[in-house]
DNA sequence: CTGTCATACTACGTCTGTCATAGTAACTAT
DNA sequence: ATAGTTACTATGACAGACGTAGTATGACAG
């Protein structure tokens, strides 16, 4: 298992990533991540809706709700342009950051 | 220039790979960590110095006074077995936190 | 029809690492 | 003298992650 604080900052990337994809909700964030990670990073439920919170504030991404009529309402949230900017940015910065970090690792 | 926020939890990594190195202090670990990085990453004096303090309180480095005659008497840091260990299994953690985040990065 | 499981969240408070700001201290070069 | 470089310490703020707990809805088994 991966210590959060190492991917903290991060969380916010992945998220985007995957609604670059689609829209998409909380659950099934949670769960690609599980998934693509090989069950070694699994978000928790706090940090996942702290970052929803945080990526709408910030307007890279918009929530609406679906219209499911059977189980409780989800809310979906959409990448916006200025989110798939910023997720740009993120990849850049984080090639620099992967870079300058192996330079201490062995 | 990259945020340090992205390299959070990193910094004590690279502090102790300079240590294993040969003991050192702080100003020479500021100046390598600028060099090596090609001066893409410049650790902040209170961060450095923290994370000194915590290590040290680990267990992973210990302290002792340098004995130059002339300039103000320096801390010189020297690695431990036990910071070994640690920094081994950051280095472990590390390719597998790089595989993870990759999977989400273009 | 009752309890458990899975889904889908919200609230609140704590912890940790980083950082901004400011100050102390000693030597070195002009 | 005074600026520059080295070598720190103190204090408090901030943000992201996390622990704990609670609410709400439906599906399915016994």
């Amino acid at each position: 298992m991966i210590s959060s604080d190492v991917i903290r900052g991060y969380n916010d990337t992945m998220i985007l990533y995957l609604l670059w994809e689609g829209p998409s909700y909380g659950y099934e964030i949670s769960k690609r991540i599980k998934e693509m990670s090989s069950e070694k990073y699994i978000i928790k439920e706090t940090t996942l809706y702290s970052a929803f919170n945080r990526l709408e504030k910030n307007g890279y991404i918009v929530s609406f709700y679906g219209d499911e009529t059977n189980g409780r309402r989800r809310t979906y949230y959409r990448i916006t342009e200025s989110g798939q900017a910023y997720y740009q940015e993120k990849c850049r910065e984080w090639h620099i950051t992967k870079e300058v970090i192996e330079k201490f690792i062995i």
